[in-house]
DNA sequence: GCATTCTTTGTAAACGTTTACAAGAATTTT
DNA sequence: AAAATTCTTGTAAACGTTTACAAAGAATGC
């Protein structure tokens, strides 16, 4: 536990340089002739030096990390975008801090204490429904959007979730469906107002009426897309299928409308969003749309520490193709 | 994004005393006194003074972060262990670096790594396949074990994974069940091996033989549970419930069994472990054993920063006790 | 051969904290 | 009232890097 660590005066010595050399040939070789480099390596193989990153850290007036926040951590649905965040930012020595928005009290307000923290040089934001004010500019950090958005022109990686949203029901209308419903996400979350805005108009483009009762509110979870399917029971005049703006509804609802006795697909259709990996595992499988959420979380380390390095915080923003899996749980409406 | 932020120079010249003053009020007020406490904390007020986490870490030869060390980073069974580690360690002003163990070549050698990278100043390890001569005494940092553990005597946090089969064979015999198949973990997977010896031993308990054929081999992974309810179509003789190491390998062994025309409970029981979220929404709600992952993530944080304080590489070993969740994936046994 | 440029290296000053030590002030003890 | 003790504060030296600047040597141009 007290093994004492070799520091860059200890590679210096051996080497028979400055330290100023010894730093030097580790981030700028270029500059350094190339016996010196090569007798300054060695000596760092001797030594088994590494870098102390917190006194580098310092020194570059950098951390070295950046900050997700995500609106709740526990949800399954982020830990494929966190391994991807994770494995662009560990390839550069950056490291990847986790917060959780929804967890304390004042969402803003941590939002605001990780932006003035200085504890990470930039911020990835998994939650839409943030203050905008709070990230108004002048930021004090660059700060990166995934999956959500906001009305103000942050940098962003999304998905299409208008072509997604038109692409279930463009499948739905194929299997012969006039009488489509939606389960939705949480009032005001910008996924969910692309998606159902894009259903409605899909809707529209086929000449079918969207009728309110058919909108399902819920919140994405599993519990939500069950408490639709106890009002869709409960109803006279109900719809032959379901477009739900996230497979965990997706799953919740088909669950919960078995358990009372009905049948998926043959009494209700179903298309969930996200292609979440039970899905595929579930009676019948769902058919659903594809986030790429891997890649998501990729794009957005990178566009990131793109804007890092350039010290802006400004960048480009993305959209991510999404692709339509269709699987068992679609089927012809009961005539 | 270049506001000049204040350091603890700017709020020593606002209070009018020494940098050293700001600094013992801000870490150890007992020694300072009342009056000078009120007019730093009010200079802290004033210049919105943030402390550099970087350079106290620097001075305090220390990182202020730790490393989790999952496998399979992707998979949402650590969503919320996550979500508990990092609530407790933003708490104490630690960060929490996350890694995936299987994403790059060697595993061992990615250990061995962050081990001595010095990027942290303790390490939670989820995976007990790695090569325990790494993390032989000495070693340069503290270590705990969270789920998993490993035959030396590393701090660890773990359920009580013999109980959990018991309990589960226990359940099945009651509702009638004299053949019980077991779907296993990967092989010498230290979880696997502990459910699978007292799925044995419960057996044995109960004057039950073990079938070997009974013991279908997996991964713990959704997909090994679907491959195992191919086999258990396919054999004559079949057992007419099942225990399986993961709840992730119950969902897909119950959804292959749907999907290949078979019905569970009514020809197979079936019993999970872990009580991940989609188990309840699936048709039949699936009978499982709860680990409470949340909590399994916070005191790993807390006895691990307990080893930190105390630096000390050894610590004391907790097993979390688990709950048995009846559902409706268990029936009397088709006579 | 001298002036100019280019390469390579070293010196030393940061970066923003914490803390051992010393010293002055205030309090208590005799 | 002096001595001893306790409180409170400041001075200054770290912590391990990076990098502006200067200097020395080598190469080039005339």
């Amino acid at each position: 536990m007290d093994k004492k660590i070799a520091t860059i005066q200890d590679v210096a010595r051996a080497a028979g340089v400055s330290i100023a050399t010894v730093s030097r040939t580790l981030s700028k070789p270029s500059v350094v002739s190339k016996a010196t480099q090569t007798s300054v390596l060695q000596a760092v193989a001797d030594t088994g030096y590494r870098i102390n990153t917190t006194a580098s850290n310092l020194r570059r007036q950098r951390t070295g990390s950046v900050i997700a926040l995500v609106p709740n951590l526990a949800n399954p649905f982020f830990s494929q975008i966190l391994a991807g965040l994770s494995s662009v930012l560990t390839d550069v020595g950056f490291g990847l801090l986790i917060a959780d928005t929804q967890s304390g009290t004042d969402p803003d307000e941590r939002l605001a204490h990780y932006l003035a923290s200085g504890m990470a040089d930039g911020l990835i934001l998994f939650d839409g429904t943030l203050s905008q004010a709070v990230l108004e500019r002048p930021r004090p950090l660059p700060v990166i959007m995934a999956c959500e958005w906001m009305p103000g022109s942050l940098p962003s990686i999304t998905a299409d979730n208008r072509a997604g949203a038109e692409m279930a029901v463009d499948h739905l209308v194929a299997f012969g469906h006039r009488t489509i419903g939606y389960i939705a996400g949480p009032v005001g979350n910008v996924l969910n107002i692309a998606r159902q805005e894009a259903f409605v108009e899909s809707l529209t483009k086929h000449s079918l009426r969207v009728q309110p009762d058919w909108i399902f509110e819920g919140d994405f979870s599993m519990d939500a897309g069950a408490a639709a399917a106890r009002r869709w029971m409960a109803m006279t005049n109900k719809p032959t299928a379901l477009f739900c703006a996230s497979d965990e509804m997706a799953v919740g609802f088909i669950g919960e409308v078995q358990h009372l006795g009905a049948k998926v697909p043959d009494d209700v259709s179903v298309v969930g969003f996200d292609n979440i990996e039970v899905g595929k595992h579930i009676t019948p499988a769902l058919t659903t749309i594809r986030q790429p959420r891997n890649r998501i979380g990729k794009r957005a380390a990178q566009l990131l520490l793109d804007m890092i390095s350039a010290s802006s915080i400004s960048g480009p923003s993305e959209v991510v193709d999404i692709e339509f899996i269709s699987r068992a749980s679609v089927a012809h409406p009961a005539s």
